[in-house]
DNA sequence: CAATTTGATTAGTTCGTTCTAACTATTTAT
DNA sequence: ATAAATAGTTAGAACGAACTAATCAAATTG
């Protein structure tokens, strides 16, 4: 008995990373990697940062950013704008597309999310997200 | 409040990828990417398959796979066994090692389940059983 | 039995991701 | 104003992951 919730949890677990898996295969997506999402998701998350923020947050080399972000420039994700405060740096931005995409990771949890509550009632979401947010306790 | 629960899956999944990526900085691990060890995995479920069946189920070519099992070989996490009864073929065997590794996956659904259980009570993890059987069935 | 098919390997290529070392341009500090 | 620090780039190397084409050896089939 105490298992059948694991078994559940893992269920629920894989279900979410093909959801992910399917979602990666989207054209507009034009093949990016895993990686490459990664770092629009976090170039999102930090608001137009610099080339050397963006290397602290990834926890890779400026020269390997470098290169990277010279890939998601040239397949349009995101654009160097040179700063004026200090003409050495640059900032990045999302193009629409970058966005999009940046919130792909997020927008998959809420498609799940969505998709999980399709079966349930009213009360039944209530309950459910009580008892969640009194599991979640554990993370903090 | 309909979004609540949103939140909750997003962050409950977020940390379930959390858990996942530090599990595989274990130094057993032997600094395995993710592809080898979903192919570790991939071994494990077909029960010593051969480098054809292998490739089939990885959906890429039989030269990648080869290359592949080389470098696990060589790291001690499969064995390539002739078979007697055709003797061009070999089945892949997951050593001790490959196998605890190619359980990872499945451990850490567990883990997390564990973890999310501790929080709460008998009865709680009940309903909440309960609950998730009935939201699951959208995807059958 | 000869021809074809099949299982696996080898050789060679491409691309992504990362590194170090060395460089340019600009800003800051002595 | 010169020296030191910082932002970013370029060049060159290494590895992982994938591909195609060609090959070898064993098994199957006509």
């Amino acid at each position: 008995m105490k298992n059948e919730l694991h078994i559940l949890l893992s269920t629920l677990l894989k279900k979410s990373e093909q959801i992910e898996e399917e979602q990666m295969k989207r054209p507009e997506l034009n093949d990016l990697t895993y990686r490459q999402l990664y770092c629009l998701e976090i170039i999102g998350e930090l608001h137009n940062p610099t080339l050397t923020e963006l290397s602290e947050h990834l926890d890779i080399t400026k020269p390997s950013v470098s290169a990277m972000i010279d890939k998601l420039n040239e397949k349009g994700f995101v654009a160097k704008i040179k700063s004026d405060v200090d003409r050495r740096s640059a900032h990045l931005h999302l193009s629409e597309l970058g966005e999009k995409a940046g919130a792909l990771h997020e927008k998959v949890h809420m498609e799940f999310a969505k998709l999980l509550t399709k079966n349930l009632t009213e009360s039944e979401i209530d309950i459910l997200t009580v008892l969640l947010k009194k599991a979640i306790k554990v993370f903090d």
